[in-house]
DNA sequence: GCCGTTTTCGGCCCGACTGTTTTCAGTCG
């Protein structure tokens, strides 16, 4: 039984208490649910080393919830569970999931029509059986459908680089509207999170009529879920759903804070607010029957005496407590970073020549970068041999020479991503790598060894002498597989042993390291970088993601070694090596 | 059922929109 299957149960519990209309306890099991899921260590190993205790003091869990889930731990079961699911023995995650449809409605279903699961139910509405109960209409039938449809046609969630160039585009096209004096994107976006299930957008206008008319009529728009005076919620034709918020111009700062924070963000603010005698809503901070902050989200956030914190740290963990102590970090900006330390060339399986990835950089305002080609035993690349990287180190000087000659104050740094074999050796003799400028190394096979054996491996390559960057530590993309198994407390530490950075691979769907592995990187003092792990000129635009990863990560510009010069960062590696 | 800068007891975030009915429950973010 491991944390998902635990975190499913304690949500299914909620959903049926909240059915049952019991008070206070669905939210307590869903709070203990996430909490759970965003666990990086098993349940099973929290027990087996601190027994209850160490489960009853993780956050959201307390006495009651730590027995159940004992009690799942040991046999697998749960009584108090069975008991509940022997009253409502429908799938209720799957019905849920459905727009619209909750877990009352689900009851209902079930009650009336002995609706189990997604094919009854589909069967029940084709057969017109649902609009027939009471309570229920034609429209909701038609939902039903239509969220059907919906589910099948459906993946997950998009990729942050996806749904940010797509909200610029609306958010363009609502500028032009008549009286529309802001627009923005809010929620999961504004925080850029790696990936974003529905896109919130907010606009001020003294119209608000027009501006929602625009909405909804926009060409990427599909269908109209709601529309009112101050809210409305389309589905676009890719198949993703927009939120557009209009408020009044005075509103916008508390609007922009009431629609950036998670759930979870909003929830602790909105305590505090309570606890100095306010109310926090949307359109500002309230005594009463005054506003008393609503412009920006400044004047908010220092009426509840604390920091503003960025909106990447609004998810509620920790950085409320750091605000409230004006201890939030100076995270790393967007402008920071001074060269890309992982780009490859058309030499193995880039599009572009050395130059033409060096023009790219170079116009991106960076000073160095680094060509990190594949090397050997990736045959499929045509990764290359200690000879075809010497030669590529005659190019890039000579390419370094005429840079110099035309004052271009640039600088191509020599590099590789070495291979790291199955047993932990890199695939390039150390005689070449001495002649690297950056040695950094990756795991690109063999994906599916034991936990254990995959961190000796990977602590094996870092105790090169030469290594200087892990790439892409976990392996993981996003979408398509999990990622190694690897015990990142171990890496982190042999990271800090051995004088290697570890990298936070800025492509949109790798994102690896994640945000709570780069948090714990920083707690422990070791270096980053920031690589987009470009294949073509249009990928180097990819660092703003892993910029907003770091920044998510609670990374400060100090953490990030190319934020420095380049000589300067050469030496870093070096002293790091030192120690 | 959880939790603690009001608290080991008494609180627990907030408002908009829909659908189906006539005043609101359910859902969502």
């Amino acid at each position: 039984m491991n944390n998902k299957d635990i975190a499913k149960i304690l949500y299914e519990i909620s959903d049926i208490l909240e059915i049952q209309n019991v008070q206070f306890k669905p939210r307590a099991y869903q709070k203990a649910a996430m909490n759970i899921e965003t666990l990086d260590e098993e349940l099973k190993e929290i027990y087996k080393k601190g027994g209850i205790k160490a489960i009853d003091a993780l956050p959201g869990i307390g006495e009651s919830i730590a027995q159940k889930i004992e009690e799942l731990l040991k046999t697998g079961k749960l009584k108090y569970y069975a008991q509940l699911k022997k009253q409502f023995p429908m799938d209720i995650a799957g019905l849920t999931s459905i727009e619209g449809l909750g877990p009352k409605t689900a009851a209902k279903l079930y009650q009336k029509l002995k609706i189990k699961n997604l094919k009854t139910l589909e069967a029940a509405a084709r057969t017109h059986k649902i609009s027939k109960i009471k309570d229920f209409g034609e429209k909701t039938e038609q939902n039903i459908l239509r969220g059907l449809e919906f589910l099948k046609s459906s993946g997950n969630r998009m990729l942050l680089s996806e749904a940010l160039p797509l909200a610029e585009k609306i958010i363009a096209e609502l500028q032009k509207v008549k009286g529309a004096k802001k627009v923005v994107y809010a929620g999961s976006i504004r925080r850029m999170q790696e990936t974003i299930g529905d896109i919130d957008l907010l606009a001020v206008s003294d119209h608000p009529k027009l501006i929602m008319d625009a909405f909804v009529g926009l060409p990427e728009v599909e269908s109209i879920h709601s529309k009112g005076e101050t809210m409305s919620s389309v589905r676009l034709k890719i198949g993703r759903d927009t939120d557009l918020r209009v408020l009044p111009p005075k509103s916008f700062g508390a609007a922009l804070q009431y629609f950036t924070g998670d759930k979870n963000h909003n929830i602790e603010v909105r305590k505090i607010a309570i606890k100095r005698g306010y109310k926090l809503n949307e359109y500002g901070l309230w005594r009463g029957k005054k506003i008393i902050a609503c412009e920006t989200e400044e004047e908010i956030y220092k009426k509840l005496v604390m920091e503003t914190p960025p909106p990447e740290l609004r998810t509620a963990s920790g950085e409320i407590e750091a605000a409230k102590k004006n201890s939030l970090p100076k995270l790393v900006g967007y402008n920071d970073i001074r060269g890309d330390l992982q780009i490859h060339s058309e030499q193995t399986d880039g599009s572009a020549s050395i130059e033409e990835m060096a023009d790219a950089a170079r116009k991106m305002g960076y000073k160095y970068m680094a060509i990190t080609d594949h090397t050997k035993s990736l045959a499929m690349t045509g990764g290359l041999n200690e000879k075809k990287l010497a030669q590529q180190g005659k190019e890039i000087d000579k390419i370094n020479k005429k840079f110099q000659i035309s004052n271009f104050k640039f600088q191509i740094l020599k590099s590789a991503e070495v291979n790291i074999l199955k047993d932990g050796s890199l695939d390039i003799n150390n005689e070449t790598l001495a002649k690297l400028d950056i040695v950094s190394a990756a795991v690109h096979s063999n994906f599916k060894m034991s936990r254990v054996e995959m961190t000796a491996r990977i602590i094996k390559a870092m105790q090169n002498p030469y290594l200087n960057i892990l790439f892409h530590p976990t392996g993981r993309i996003l979408g398509r597989r999990e990622g190694y198994q690897i015990d990142i407390d171990a890496v982190i530490a042999a990271a800090k042993k051995y004088g290697v950075a570890l990298e936070i691979d800025a492509y949109p769907n790798r994102l690896d390291l994640r945000d709570e592995h780069i948090r714990k990187a920083v707690e422990a003092g070791i270096k980053l970088v920031i690589d987009t792990d470009s294949h073509s000129p249009a990928h180097l635009q990819f660092m703003k993601f892993g910029i907003a990863q770091a920044r998510r990560g609670w990374a400060k510009k100090t953490d990030i070694l190319n934020t420095l010069p380049a000589d300067k960062l050469l030496t870093a590696f070096k002293n790091l090596k030192k120690k």
